[in-house]
DNA sequence: CTGAAAGCGCTTACAG
DNA sequence: CTGAAAGCGCTTACAG
């Protein structure tokens, strides 16, 4: 059985409130039993049980954060953790723990959401989806809930986002494999259930536009973020008899698929055909050829998300907050 | 306001037991009363107050996992997210939420495990910690709190672990070296702070010493799990004069610099140097020479550690487990 | 500066 | 089959 403030207060020949009020730092105790009171409860190894602390409170110290994607494969993507050490930094700094959960539906994210937005365990959410429409974000802005999502949502002016401003990263990819001479440049990876890709497909056909080079729809392929479809998509843009010069993959995993397929074929990257990936993983500079990519900067990422929750749940008024995430381009040799 | 148990009770004009006892599946409640009351709770939008019920209960449904590391460093090994996802898979079906902290130093570790344990706040602790002395498993030992720690500790009889046999590990790579004619294979990343590194050069040992091939002390460099490190400990070895016609890292990254280090000074992989790793991370595969690695099966380690939390939390007969999971050496062209 | 009392939302012997 | 009551460990007006 461990010590309660009740014990301390016995011990102390004091009430509960007194203890409590000293826990709490409350100005109006005398030093003298402050400190006879902090003595026994070092003695006394007395720990506050924050589960009694936070239903008096009705509010904890524990956010929830929530990845879309099943538990065996969400977190797998390198993507991830770096994010998840951002929220934790911010997290670390400011006393909150982290509850963390992975959902393979909709659905499951739904029931993930309510438990922790409902049983009071919870008194904030990252939400690190990026599907363009986020039913759980409309129940959860319903119920005034906190909380912040990871990724451009389609209803962006409801909800507080964090992001990086994806249409630029693909922009700028593209108009590098231009300024390279790149004219016949394929997408790879393309999802519209993703605002990610969509907006980065955006970008490439602003891109192209801008500088006159008609977008051809045949260069451009649907996928998912799953490694071994990288040489799947791109194996099969091949067999349609399409020849690039340039591919941009939306992230680095497909872009390794898709370069192992394009050296099976006795293509040579970058000579014949420059390829790009999106995440700058830690692996792009070992790999064969080391691969050009875009840092999105995921730590800075979590870390925001984490600030723009802790002001809404702390800030007396209510608002909509976005932090755009700076990008880098990372040209190696890959695309030069 | 959320909807409490009181506000059920007074819309179905019962008393809050009888509700209580509706939600935990009472079978002493009339099937009439169960049907109105969870139509009512349906309708009311109704969650019950985990924080309410835990504290009611004396226990909650989380268990705590604890990453030693900082927490800008501590998520990124990809070793990571696998064990998180084993440990995940596990917790979902059971129910159990996962809270999530990490830790700079020993001291830290110290206060995160008292808070986790003590404050009532989980109900059983994952240490991702594998150093070999390991002081928070004492405190969590004689306060009879249940945990596990993956990665065999020192005192490995007095707690419960799971891990591989990083004895065979090391085993197997210096026998795989061998058979291929590697006669003066280097030790990259021991760090007698680890027992995964420590056990691995034991493994390297014993098999060296069974083929009556003498040990040298300057074929064994320490190290730690960093990147950047592999790169300057290979150099540090043939800086000093060393010319091993094998390399056996620790870690997979720690392989990648070490190769980049040898193919920098000219040096083939693995004509003249044959280089592998352990963990065997996603682009080991994509990478120039593919590396042989060995599969560490970091899912199943998580998985098999909840496992083990779990009956330690519910079992009514106190044991000391331990489960040791498989791993495989997986050869590519680094090595043959 | 300190205490008695009520309350946070639930559970569970005890009684009927 | 159902209810009244006490309790989980803390907080916080209210009173003095």
């Amino acid at each position: 059985m461990p010590v309660t403030i009740n014990d301390i207060a016995k011990a102390a020949n004091v009430s509960p409130s007194t203890v409590s009020r000293t826990i709490a730092n409350n100005p109006r105790i005398s030093e003298k039993t402050r400190e006879r009171i902090f003595k026994l409860m070092k003695e006394m190894n007395y720990h506050p049980n924050m589960i009694a602390r936070s239903l008096a409170n009705k509010s904890t110290k524990i956010i929830g954060v929530i990845v879309t994607g099943s538990a065996e494969k969400a977190f797998q993507h390198p993507f991830f953790p770096e994010i998840l050490s951002g929220i934790a930094s911010g997290a670390y700094k400011s006393g909150y723990k982290i509850l963390i959960s992975s959902v393979n539906s909709a659905q499951e994210e739904k029931k993930a959401v309510s438990e922790y937005a409902m049983s009071g365990i919870t008194s904030g959410i990252v939400l690190l989806a990026s599907r363009v429409r986020n039913t759980s974000a409309d129940e959860l802005r319903q119920m005034d809930f906190p909380f912040v999502v990871v990724g451009r949502p389609e209803n962006e002016c409801d909800v507080n986002w964090v992001d990086n401003d994806n249409v630029r990263v693909g922009h700028d990819l593209t108009r590098h494999f231009l300024e390279n001479g790149r004219r016949e440049v394929a997408f790879l990876g393309a999802s519209p259930e993703f605002t990610v890709t969509s907006d980065r497909l955006e970008g490439y056909k602003k891109a192209l536009t801008e500088n006159d080079i008609p977008v051809r729809d045949e260069l451009i392929v649907n996928g998912k973020f799953v490694d071994d479809t990288g040489y799947g998509l791109m194996k099969e843009l091949l067999d349609r008899g399409i020849r690039p010069d340039g591919v941009i993959a939306c992230d680095d995993l497909l872009a390794f698929g898709a370069i192992r397929c394009l050296q099976e074929k006795g293509f040579r990257v970058p000579e014949d055909i420059a390829v790009a990936g999106v995440n700058n993983v830690p692996l792009d500079e070992y790999f064969d050829p080391p691969l050009t990519s875009v840092d999105v900067n995921a730590f800075s990422l979590g870390a925001k998300a984490f600030d723009l929750l802790i002001t809404n749940m702390t800030s007396e008024h209510r608002s909509i907050d976005r932090a755009i995430v700076p990008a880098r381009l990372i040209v190696r040799k890959s695309t030069v």
